[in-house]
DNA sequence: CATAGTATGTAGTAATACGAGGTATTGTAA
DNA sequence: TTACAATACCTCGTATTACTACATACTATG
């Protein structure tokens, strides 16, 4: 068994489902950055690097799927907190759409 | 919505499935090549281009994971098929189990 | 005053899908 | 005969993206 390449494989399967989970994150509560990572870990068990998701949150944004806004606090570091935009929203439901065709084939060939 | 986002996290959602999708496809059967691109556009409508599947069977044989054979016919181009090596084997249910664990995780949060 | 935790971000590297192209054989329609 | 599509293999350059390591700044604790 090829353990070198599932740890390879497991780090290219998160390129495309990392923002697609994250936007799945997004459609019911609004978050910020540092607060995302903890939630991931609970939610699935992927443990991201700060390296990792800042630069995928600026492209959600870039795109127009999310949007930001800063958030002081009376202590501490301000906080940017995002949510979908309704591009967002939209787009989302044409990668569930998708996924659910990829998960419904894969299921079918695991068998 | 950002129909070309959806586009190109399509591609990115390939990076991992496309490796994980053929071991399965080759754990029934051997195939050569240019007949998985057919069979896989059949069972996923997951279209890929021949720069897509050549590199990759390659990476997997490098790895260990396939060994493949040239089979001349009486007529027309030489076919090389794949097949799935005992590491292959091994390596495969563990991305299995990874896999279902995801798909778990995804299943919950899309809800 | 040093360290850990919170919270943001950037730069460089490795891995991979894709498009465009190349080679060769075979069957078919103009 | 000639042209073309289909079969069947392949390579190269580009764009995208996760990861490691680093940088910055505030707060609380020992």
């Amino acid at each position: 068994m090829n353990t070198n390449f599932v740890y390879k494989w497991q780090s290219q399967v998160k390129k495309g489902t990392l923002a697609f989970i994250l936007l799945n994150l997004l459609k019911c509560n609004e978050y910020y950055g540092y607060e995302l990572i903890g939630h991931l870990k609970a939610e699935t068990k992927i443990d991201i690097a700060e390296g990792t998701l800042y630069p995928l949150l600026n492209r959600l944004k870039k795109e127009g799927l999310v949007h930001s806004k800063w958030v002081t606090q009376s202590s501490g570091i301000p906080r940017k907190y995002y949510q979908l935009t309704g591009s967002g929203i939209q787009t989302l439901h044409s990668m569930n759409s998708y996924w659910k065709g990829l998960e419904h084939s894969i299921e079918k060939i695991t068998l």
